[in-house]
DNA sequence: ACATTAATTGTACGATTGTGCAATAAAAGT
DNA sequence: ACTTTTATTGCACAATCGTACAATTAATGT
């Protein structure tokens, strides 16, 4: 008779590939639905395969949890990062880009504030989950130090490492806080007024000239 | 015989003592544990009655949860903002003891962060949660707002309420990010090296005089 | 002393959870 | 065309969850 084009009942994937997307399932499951919707079940049907498939890939549940926090947090510190150390431009405009990157969408929002505080209440009864959260943010310190060191030698200002980290420190709170704020409350305060009081409290943290 | 002094298997108590253990018996599990093993059993244990006696002084689990995240947030706030209202103090002692009070166990430390986290990852997807977050923040920046006004009259700098809000949004941030850091990495600063970074941001952002 | 009240306990139930494992079938090698 | 490999499915299982409800028992009033 007819050569039934009898389609497939499903395809089998990369298995990396196929790991990225039940890692990208369960962010996308723990920003709509909090972690305690994030169920093998759950997870699995955002991703449109079988449940059972996620232990194919995990050796257990929290092995993909472990795998979506550092997935997550390697993108954030990516997103708000990246230009950090592009030499090819003037310091405050790399510094204003981070700043600008960071506080936008898809950094600043409440998404991500939902996976992330979700992640951190796993954090201190997990040793993993620890190793993961320092590693990501000694990664995110790392980077924005030398940007710091770079401002204050720029200007003149002492530049001991105790000095740097204390500055390191208070340009991150300011950030980390503005960054809350505007996760939690996104019509607080309309994005572009959101920028700009954090460029004006870091460069008066650092003792760069503020255009105004 | 002997005139057995039988103790009694339990204690009758007062029903808003009751409901009080429990609420902070829930506390006390989701900042030991995290909210995924605050469970009825987990919680009774900890206030040491039977698991069923919970449904006797909450409807269901969740309004016990409302109860608790209502009575931490209180709780938070007052800790912080208590000294606020002290007219008998000038403004800005008034002002270093709520920074001092905000940025001090057990307001930043590592449990209330982790019941704040717990909380919060809530919020988006119940709307009882949504009207505490909403009550307790709006009270929060009610009791702020009037000392950020009153610095900056101090100080002779325009009042407008566009303009307090911006700043009691700047010093807002600037104390989030540092309760964040300063509950979650209590090593990286010591406590009077956090207030006083705290101290220097916030006066610098009201143009009050900084102390050095 | 006795009856009344309601705070407290004990137990059972259905639903949901992560996991274990055998069966199936898509893709690649021969 | 046939075999091999392994990604994928389907189902069963024990554990744990919140809830329901009847049986106790401490406390109070009379």
């Amino acid at each position: 008779m007819n050569a039934a084009p009898k389609e497939p009942k499903f395809r089998r994937e990369n298995p990396e590939q196929r790991r990225e997307q039940l890692i990208e399932a369960t962010l996308r499951v723990i920003a709509r639905k909090g972690v305690s919707a994030a169920t093998v079940r759950e997870i699995s049907a955002e991703a449109g395969v079988a449940f059972s498939l996620i232990r194919h890939h995990f050796r257990t549940k929290e092995d993909l949890m472990y795998a979506a926090y550092a997935h997550h947090m390697q993108n954030m510190a990516h997103l708000s990062l990246s230009s950090a150390g592009d030499i090819s431009r003037p310091l405050p405009d790399r510094l204003r880009q981070c700043i600008r990157d960071t506080l936008s969408a898809p950094v600043t929002n409440g998404e991500s504030l939902q996976i992330w505080a979700g992640f951190i209440q796993m954090v201190p009864h997990d040793d993993r989950m620890k190793q993961i959260h320092s590693d990501t943010y000694l990664g995110f310190r790392n980077t924005l130090e030398p940007l710091i060191r770079e401002a204050l030698v720029s200007q003149g200002s002492p530049a001991t490492p105790a000095e740097v980290e204390a500055k390191a420190i208070a340009c991150n709170a300011v950030l980390d806080g503005l960054w809350l704020e505007g996760s939690m409350l996104p019509d607080m305060l309309p994005h572009d007024r959101l920028t700009a009081l954090a460029e004006e409290t870091v460069f008066r943290i650092l003792g760069l000239p503020t255009s105004v």
